[in-house]
RNA sequence: GGGCAGUUAGCUCAGCUGGUAGAGCAUUCGCUUGACGUGCGAAAGGUCAUUGGUUCAAGUCCAAUACUGCCCACCA
C-alpha cells in the first residue's frame, strides 16, 4: 500500500478553488430559506489586510454552514473604486514615474491612468478573495464604478433630490487645502497639539483666540447675555484700533452659546471660518468675510495680508498687533487641530458651495430601526455609539473637488449659473433660458455615496422588478469592521430607508481591529503589517481563517501574531492525520461495503459497546451546541469547542480506544463495526470542519477518503 | 467634557441565560519508532483589577473606584 502524505498540502488550495468555481458550487440554490450577505467591497488599491481576511473568514464560514443545511445562500463579492484613496495613489505614481502633477497631466489623461490602475489591481483583489476560499458567487461580482453602479448612483441622486433630501448650498465645510476638496465630517479627525491663546485688545473689550489670523474676518464680538462685564456694550458698536493702526468698528452681540469661563468671556466672531461663529452669524444675521481661500492662502479680503499662507499671516498679524501694543498677553493652550484623514493636511473650515444629503431628516427613522430590533448589532454595545453619532449628526457633504469618482447629474444654465437642473441626461436645450447648452457639475461624489447604496444596488436596484432584489433584500447579514460604523454602516441604513423604505440588512456583525503583537495598530509606516496572502501561502488559507476567527470576539480588538496561526496550522495537521489513520484502518472494510460517498447513515444493527454509545451521544450533543453557537454568531466559541472536541474527545480518547480494539481483533471481521463507527464519526466531524477549513475538508475527501 | 470597551495562569486570550476557573504558547516530569513536521499522559501556575451590594451561590448581575484603550464633542 502506498504511503499517504502526513500533512495537508496547502499548495493545492488554489487548484481546489478552481474546481469549486468550475462546478459553480457557489451560486444560490434557488430554494430553501434565504441567507444573503453582500460582502464589503475592498478598495481597488489592492492592499488587503488582515481585517479583510477576517471579514471573509467569518462570512464564508457562515455561508458554508447555511448552504450545507439547505439555505438559499447568496454571498456577493465586489470592489470599491475608493475615490480619494485611489486618486492619491495614482497621483503619487505619476509624480514618481512621470515627474508631473495631475494638473499638468490633465483630467482626461489622469482618469485614463486611474483606469489602468484599476485594470491592474482589480484582478488581484479577486484572486485574493479566492485565495481565502470564499464561496461567493462570482457571476454576480460588482464594482462600484461599473455601469450598473453608475446608473444606481445617478438615480439615487435624482430621487433624493426630488424628495428634497439632496440640496446644494454654500455652507461652512471642511476643506482640505492639500487635496483641494471639501470633506465630510467623518473624514476629519482631530489631534491635540500645544499652541497659544492670544488675548487681543478690541478697544474696551479683550478677546481670547487661538487663531489671530482669522481676526481679519471678524464681523462681530459676542458675549454671554448675562455677563455683567460686557452688558453695557451689547447692542452697540465698539470702536478700536486694529492691527494696521486703523480705527475699526464691530457690533457686540449677546448669545448664550458663549462660554463666560473661557478666556475673557468675549468671543470674536468669524462666521466664514469657524463652526460656532458660523452659527452665530446665521442666527444674528452677520456678514461673512472669507479671508482664507481654498488654496490655504489669505484672500484679497485680507487686505495687506493677501497672498500669505496662514502661518505667514499669523506671524505678521501678531507682529503688527505687537507694534500697536494690542496684545494683552499670550498663554499656552492645547488646541484641537482638524486633520484630513487621507492627506494629513490641516483642514480649514471655510464657506463653499457644495451638495449635501439631508441625513438629519432621516435620523429619527434610522434610530428607530435599530432600537426596535429591525436591525440587530453585535456587539450590542455599538448601538449606543451609533445612537450617539445620530444625535450629533449634521448633513452630509457629498461633493468632492477631485477627479476620480461618480459624476454628479446636475447641469447649470450657462446664462444663469446659479440655476440648476438635476437629471439623468444632460438636457438638449436648457429649460431655464431655452438658449444655452448647459454645463455639468464638475465635482464628483464622495466614494461613500456609492458604497451606501451597495446592499441594494448590487441586487439590481433601481430596477424594482429585479429578481435578486425581491429575493435577497433586505440582506441577512453585514459583517464589517467596527471602525467604519459611521462611514458606512450608519449611512447605508439612512440611504436604504430613504430610497427603499426598508432596512438594508437584519444583522450587523462588527469585528474589532486587528493589532500587532504589541497591541499597536498595523500600518505601513510602522512596518508592522502582516500580509494575509503571504500568511495563507505560508501556513495555508484554512489555518489563517481559523486563526482569525478563533481570536476574534465581536467588536473587540485582538492582538495578532503568527503564534496563533501555528495553533491552527497544527490543528489542520492533526485533522489530516486523524483522517489518514481512519482512512487506512477502514480502507478495506469501506471498499467492501461499497458505501456511496456522503452516505453517513450508521448501520442500525451494529452492536455498540458502552464507550461507543457514550461517544456518539456526546458527538450528537456537541453538534447541537455547535450549531447553536453558529446561529448566534459566536464563531470564536464554536471553533474553540470544535478544536477541543476533535482533538481531545475524538482523536485522543475515542480514536485511541477504537485503535486498540481494531489492533486486538487483528482480523478484519472482528472489528468491522468499530471501523464503521470510526469512519462515521470522522465524517460527521468533517462536515462541521468544512465550514471553517473548506480546503482541508476537500483535500481529505480527495486524497484520503476517496 | 460626554460615551463605549477592556482589566481572568508568565504571554495571547476563551468563559452563552450566575452553580466549586479553561485553551494555545512558554515551564517541569514521564512516555511514545508505524495516524500526526510530532503526539500521548501528567504537573506546576489564578484571592478572575479593587471595594461594596443582590443571591443559598458571582469571573458571570448591580454600584462605585483605579488603570488601559477606543470613539464622540463648536471652549473660541
Amino acid at each position: 500500500m502506498e504511503e499517504l502524505p502526513t500533512k495537508f498540502d496547502h499548495t493545492k488550495e488554489a487548484d481546489i478553488y478552481r474546481r469549486w468555481e468550475e462546478a459553480k458550487a457557489f451560486e444560490p440554490s434557488g430554494h430553501g430559506e434565504v441567507f444573503s450577505v453582500i460582502m464589503p467591497p475592498p478598495n481597488v488599491t489592492g492592499d488587503l489586510h488582515l481585517g479583510h481576511a477576517l471579514t471573509y473568514a467569518v462570512e464564508d464560514t457562515l455561508a458554508r454552514n447555511k448552504r450545507r443545511r439547505g439555505f438559499n445562500v447568496l454571498l456577493l463579492p465586489g470592489a470599491d473604486h475608493a475615490g480619494i484613496g485611489t486618486q492619491i495613489l495614482v497621483e503619487k505614481k505619476i509624480r514618481e514615474e512621470k515627474k508631473i502633477s495631475r494638473h499638468e497631466i490633465g483630467k482626461k489623461q489622469f482618469l485614463q491612468e486611474v483606469e489602468e490602475w484599476v485594470e491592474h489591481y482589480l484582478p488581484r483583489v479577486k484572486s485574493a478573495i479566492k485565495r481565502f476560499g470564499v464561496s461567493c458567487d462570482w457571476s454576480r461580482f460588482r464594482y462600484t464604478m461599473d455601469n450598473h453602479s453608475k446608473l444606481a448612483v445617478q438615480t439615487a441622486f435624482i430621487e433624493l433630490h426630488k424628495k428634497g433630501l439632496i440640496y446644494r448650498g454654500t455652507y461652512l465645510v471642511n476643506w482640505d487645502p492639500k487635496l483641494q476638496t471639501a470633506l465630510s465630517d467623518d473624514e476629519v479627525s482631530y489631534q491635540e497639539i500645544p499652541g497659544q491663546l492670544y488675548f487681543i485688545k478690541y478697544g474696551p473689550i479683550t478677546v481670547a483666540t487661538t487663531r489671530p489670523e482669522t481676526k481679519l474676518g471678524d464681523t462681530a464680538i459676542a458675549v454671554h447675555p448675562h455677563d455683567l462685564r460686557y452688558e453695557q456694550f451689547v447692542g452697540t458698536e465698539i470702536e478700536f484700533t486694529n492691527e494696521s493702526g486703523q480705527k475699526q468698528k464691530l457690533p457686540v452681540i449677546a448669545d448664550a452659546s458663549v462660554d463666560r469661563q473661557f478666556g475673557t468671556g468675549a468671543l470674536k466672531v468669524t462666521p466664514a471660518h469657524d463652526p460656532l461663529d458660523y452659527q452665530l452669524g446665521q442666527k444674528h444675521k452677520l456678514e461673512s468675510k472669507s479671508v482664507i481661500g481654498t488654496d490655504g492662502k489669505m484672500t484679497t479680503e485680507a487686505g495687506a495680508y493677501a497672498g500669505l499662507t496662514i502661518a505667514e499671516a499669523r506671524e505678521k498679524i501678531l507682529a503688527d498687533l505687537q507694534t500697536h501694543n494690542l496684545i494683552e498677553k499670550i498663554i499656552d493652550h492645547t488646541i484641537r487641530q482638524p486633520i484630513a484623514e487621507r492627506s494629513g493636511a490641516i483642514v480649514e473650515k471655510l464657506l463653499s458651495p457644495q451638495w449635501f444629503v439631508k441625513t438629519t431628516a432621516i435620523k429619527d427613522q434610522a434610530h428607530q430601526v435599530v432600537s426596535s430590533k429591525q436591525i440587530q448589532f453585535l456587539p450590542k454595545s455599538l448601538e449606543k455609539v451609533y445612537f450617539n453619532w445620530l444625535d450629533n449628526l449634521h448633513d452630509w457633504c457629498i461633493s468632492r473637488q477631485i477627479w476620480w469618482g461618480h459624476s454628479i447629474p446636475a447641469y447649470y444654465c450657462d446664462n444663469q449659473p446659479e440655476k440648476v437642473v438635476v437629471a439623468l441626461e444632460k438636457p438638449a436645450t436648457c429649460p431655464i433660458c431655452n438658449d444655452c447648452r448647459m454645463t455639468q457639475d464638475q465635482d464628483v461624489l464622495d466614494t461613500w455615496f456609492s458604497s451606501t447604496l451597495w446592499p441594494f444596488s448590487t441586487l439590481g436596484w433601481p430596477d424594482q422588478t429585479s429578481n435578486d432584489l425581491k429575493e435577497f433584500f433586505p440582506t441577512s447579514l453585514m459583517e464589517t469592521g467596527a471602525d467604519i460604523l459611521f462611514f458606512w454602516v450608519a449611512r447605508m441604513i439612512i440611504m436604504s430607508l430613504a430610497l427603499t423604505e426598508q432596512v438594508p440588512f437584519k444583522n450587523v456583525y462588527f469585528h474589532g481591529l486587528i493589532l500587532d503583537k504589541d497591541g499597536k495598530k498595523m500600518s505601513k509606516s510602522k512596518g508592522n503589517i502582516l500580509d494575509p496572502l503571504k500568511l495563507a501561502d505560508q501556513y495555508g488559507a484554512d489555518a489563517l481563517r481559523m486563526s482569525l476567527i478563533g481570536g476574534n470576539s465581536p467588536g473587540l480588538a485582538q492582538k495578532y501574531s503568527e503564534q496563533k496561526l501555528l495553533k491552527y496550522r497544527n490543528f489542520v495537521t492533526k485533522i489530516w492525520n486523524a483522517s489518514r489513520f481512519v482512512a487506512e484502518a477502514t480502507a478495506s472494510q469501506h471498499a467492501s461495503h461499497q458505501q456511496s460517498a456522503g452516505n453517513q447513515k450508521l448501520n442500525a444493527n451494529l452492536d455498540l459497546d458502552d464507550r461507543e454509545k457514550a461517544f456518539l451521544k456526546k458527538l450528537a450533543g456537541f453538534e447541537t451546541l455547535h450549531q447553536k453557537r453558529i446561529d448566534q454568531f459566536y464563531l470564536n466559541v464554536a471553533l474553540e469547542e470544535l478544536y477541543e472536541f476533535f482533538w481531545q474527545d475524538f482523536a485522543s480518547d475515542f480514536l485511541e480506544y477504537e485503535k486498540g480494539v481494531i489492533r486486538e481483533a487483528k482480523g478484519l471481521e472482528g472489528s468491522k463495526h468499530n471501523q464503521a463507527i470510526l469512519r462515521h464519526s470522522l465524517e460527521r466531524l468533517l462536515v462541521i470542519i468544512s465550514d471553517f477549513a473548506p480546503f482541508l475538508n476537500q483535500g481529505i475527501h480527495d486524497t484520503l477518503l476517496s
